[in-house]
DNA sequence: CCTATAGTTCACCAGATGGTTAATTAATTA
DNA sequence: TAATTAATTAACCATCTGGTGAACTATAGG
């Protein structure tokens, strides 16, 4: 029977170890330079492992790339799990739900440029992995069942499709983040200062409610 | 003094010529498989020209991109110009805006990728460029004239703010349109065809005026 | 303690890649 | 028409790139 070792017992050899240090390796480059400019020998340094390694347990870069995918789906729809929107009142929940796709987005802005170079690609990397497909957002039947309850009490307007706002939603916060750089230089101010972040998480919740509420 | 030739009469030689057709292979090009991605060798391919001339004319990579970047804005400036939003009323100027914005990423799906890139390279082609900084969006100032026309007039809400509706307005569509290849996986089905593109103008008309409107 | 294997390293490679040198030829000008 | 200049081409190159063959070693199981 093994020997379960002390967690503090660091080995000199550890499969998943490695395998979750190359994949931060190599979220961090794919999102720094796309998949066409990500560099495997830049991956590997930046995980301070050796290159055949990378070859190793993902074979080539298209499956490293859709590995990365794959985890960084599993992980916004893990924290989407987490919301828990189905406690809160209708217009609260959505309010909620704007705010988490922005604060999700703010924080890991890795996840917008990989899915960018995931569409680039044609998703066929999502395509590709039936894990990712099958990561269908939980959060569409939630929203749909949350629109219904608003339109029953009289809170919120009829027919809104729940996908239209879902992509509605998180386009709002998406455009304003991964397309960022560009924007602050044409308009000509930092829109990544704390103040024009509050303005914006504003806006997007009068854009929102605005639209959901019946008034 | 030159003899102006007739326009129909072909040239073997036309640097203006050769310029455009190395200019627009490289747009394709880099739309296609982003700055990274894209390979000289290729574009030259692409325009049925020497390789060399590509850097005759555009000196290296990044300047190709960055040529490429300022003829897609001028190009999308020039269409705002000619929409001419002045000569509605608010609520009908905002919605052409909204159409407007629809039809451009639609028909220019280069545009968007090839922003996609800028972004990726945290816009330094644009900031590099005079040309395109300055290329600032006119639309904004007329925007606010427009919000301003409709909140005297007693029709939209106080308090709007320019470039965040401008934001969302494009952040609707390009998200949209941007991110369609994962978004059609993800929800397991097609956004791209016909129906699903009218009903998703129709929505973002509806959310966008569903906000500005006071009611 | 020995053995099998999973994990790791090192050295290497063919083809691709961005970019260049220098010659060549069409168009323009004098 | 001759001379000058601008546009174009072909051949080339150093370096980089994704990927591999094969040797080596820490670890787990017997």
């Amino acid at each position: 029977m093994s020997v379960q070792k002390s967690p503090s017992a660091t080995k000199t050899r550890d499969a998943e170890r490695s395998r979750a240090v190359i994949l931060k390796a190599a979220s961090e480059e794919f999102s720094l330079f796309g998949l066409g400019g990500a560099r495997i020998d830049r991956i590997a340094e930046r995980s301070g492992l050796n290159k055949r390694l990378i070859y190793y347990y993902f074979s080539d870069k298209d499956q490293l790339f859709q590995a990365v995918l794959e985890a960084a789906y599993r992980k916004i729809r893990e924290s989407e799990r987490d919301l828990n929107l189905e406690a809160l009142k209708p217009a609260a929940a959505i309010r909620k739900l704007v705010e988490f796709t922005w604060n999700y987005y703010l924080e890991n802005p890795d996840f917008l440029t990989i899915l960018n170079s995931a569409n680039l690609h044609k998703g066929r990397h999502i395509q590709e992995s039936n894990h990712a497909r099958a990561l269908n957002s939980p959060l569409i039947e939630l929203l749909g069942e949350i629109l219904e309850k608003g339109r029953i009490s009289g809170e919120f307007r009829g027919g809104i499709d729940a996908v239209q706002l879902y992509i509605s939603i998180a386009g709002l916060s998406y455009f304003y983040l991964s397309n960022n750089s560009t924007l602050s230089i044409i308009f000509g101010k930092g829109l990544m200062n704390p103040k024009a972040k509050s303005e914006r998480l504003s806006h997007m919740c009068e854009v929102i409610l605005g639209y959901v509420l019946r008034n």
